[in-house]
DNA sequence: CCCTACTGTGAAAACGATTACATACATATG
DNA sequence: CATATGTATGTAATCGTTTTCACAGTAGGG
């Protein structure tokens, strides 16, 4: 492997002029030719790995994901590379598969390995995470919750609620119930159920507290816990869900409940999936710019890590949010 | 920042012997003891980047994809992760957003950068792919390509899609239709293609080359391709996909043109999308295990590595697939 | 003409680990 | 008893950069 001293001396220069030469330093115009062509002719290329140690920065953005196969999070993921390659950084990428005590790990893990900074996608913040947060090394950007003391992008998904519950209440007829997510998770969990009991309380049709089933996230939970629903309150007649994967699930409930093609006037979401879209013609759910949440976070990031004049530095931003189809 | 030097002087020995204690060479019980207490004490963690230098191993494994916003790639890499994670080592991501040119800067970029190893999620495989994949400094594995010379992880796209093909003839009555995808990408574009028409023609209802059109993975291009078809051939009656993505496309195409409810009994995909099999109740497609390959490929990897006894060394490896719904 | 200020340069000291080498003692082998 | 062999340890070299420092030359301001 040839190194910075061996193209030094085939430009006739010190490997301190070459380091300039690469780093933009003071370097005359003919040394700067002869570095050039010497580069050029022995096909150097810089060791990061030196370099990582003797400036002890990586160029790494350490991303910690709750779970990388879910459509929200794989286009904050998309949109997080797209702003870490363009601007030379590289992602390091943490997948938790929804275990919270790994996130912790990764946090860990990540502050003694070689990362320049770190963007978490959040779901459940505990007080053991605020504190990893706070006592954290290198910059950090959460994703997705807005947690006081940190920097965060996120979207209002109380006000997002509220709206849809306004607008739904309205327009259904009969008893709605809901599937949400464990309240651990402020937004996804608390924030979209306040707000969308708040939703329906404000149209004056509040939601049964007997109606409110949990689920996990996944298609089948909201599938099993659409059927139960369906099974212990047959007049229910609308299904809102946290989710849109969990929609998913209720709508293959109701169809097979009720026969198919009644799930989809029957059921809401969040999220806006496309699939779900695309197939049943687009069910009352909520936009989010997902990946526009990857590219502001890591914008945010990297500014504060280039040290990018004017840069607005690490604060919480918090993004629009677009009701569809109702 | 607490060094090896720290831990050492405070244990009262060389940083040698806690090197050793680390990385599990010769060390007294006693010396064992007071090092372990020290490290403790001082709470040190040994530099990654100090390590990657000296050894040259960063214990970071590249992993190259077209698209990680897609159900199939978000799958491959949940697979990856897992293994990367529970052998101690971490993922470099790299999103290409199906541009071939970009994966080459990767395969170059990962050569000079530190990963010990290459996973790439291949799409379209050129020659210059051949020879960038050739002469890669490091150990590389394929996913989803069965390429000559090179260890691949693949579905056997062609038997499937011959299977597929087979079992529709016999159930479809009308005219079939088809759409794929470039078939630059040899397994999904051009062994899809062919061994759907193989399995039609097998059955003695061969594919009218005037029903083939040219999707680009996306719902939207299924969409689109759908609906043309649908105007061109108003008889068609059954529309093939290369992918579920846009066989979802494909869904509300003719749904949109023949009536709510119509797509699911008119279009077959690949790839067992989940939302798809929700909300259709099952559409003819094939089941590929996309999380297995992903850990076998990646398994396969890290035992060249890690120099794994009884490895199997890197080789190409079929996995097998399943029909779905037909 | 002196004093600053800026440009250019190379030698050498970091950065923080791993490991080749030298050395020593203990035990086993013949 | 001589000779291997295995265990245990420290010293010092090494990985390949960046960067501090010291030193020069050159130009501009007074």
């Amino acid at each position: 492997m040839v190194k910075m001293k061996d193209v030094a001396e085939l430009a006739g220069v010190s490997s301190a002029a070459v380091s300039r030469y690469l780093n933009g330093g003071y370097i005359s115009a003919d040394k700067a030719e002869r570095i050039k062509q010497a580069i050029e002719l022995t096909g150097y290329v810089r060791s990061s790995q030196a370099r990582a140690l003797r400036t002890g920065s990586t160029k790494l953005i350490g991303v910690i994901v709750p779970k990388i196969n879910s459509e929200s999070v794989s286009r904050i993921t998309a949109g997080i590379g797209q702003v870490l390659g363009r601007r030379g950084y590289q992602m390091l990428l943490a997948n938790t598969d929804n275990v919270a005590k790994r996130e912790l790990e990764y946090l860990d893990l990540f502050q003694n390995h070689p990362v320049d900074g770190i963007v978490l996608v959040a779901t459940v913040v505990t007080d053991e995470h605020r504190r990893a947060i706070e006592s954290c090394r290198v910059p950090i950007v959460l994703i997705g919750q807005n947690v006081e003391g940190a920097a965060c992008v996120y979207h209002d998904d109380y006000e997002a609620a509220f709206e849809l519950g306004q607008a739904l209440a309205g327009r259904v007829d009969g008893k709605i119930a809901y599937i949400g997510v464990t309240e651990e998770d402020r937004a996804a969990g608390y924030d979209r159920r306040r707000g969308f009991e708040a939703g329906l309380r404000a149209a004056g049709n509040p939601l049964d507290a007997a109606l409110i089933r949990l689920g996990s996230f996944t298609l089948d939970s909201g599938y099993g816990a659409a059927r139960e629903l369906l099974s212990v309150a047959p007049d229910v007649s609308f299904i809102a869900c946290a989710t849109d994967t969990m929609a998913a699930g209720a709508v293959r409930a109701i169809d097979e409940v009720r026969g198919m093609g009644e799930g989809i006037h029957r059921v809401s979401g969040f999220g806006d999936n496309a699939f779900l879209r695309a197939l049943t013609g687009g069910i009352p759910t909520v936009h989010y710019g997902y990946l526009t949440s990857g590219v502001e976070a890591t914008s945010m990031l990297l500014d504060t890590l280039d040290g990018v004049e004017g840069e607005r530095g690490l604060k919480t931003l918090k993004l629009g949010h677009q009701l569809m189809n109702v």
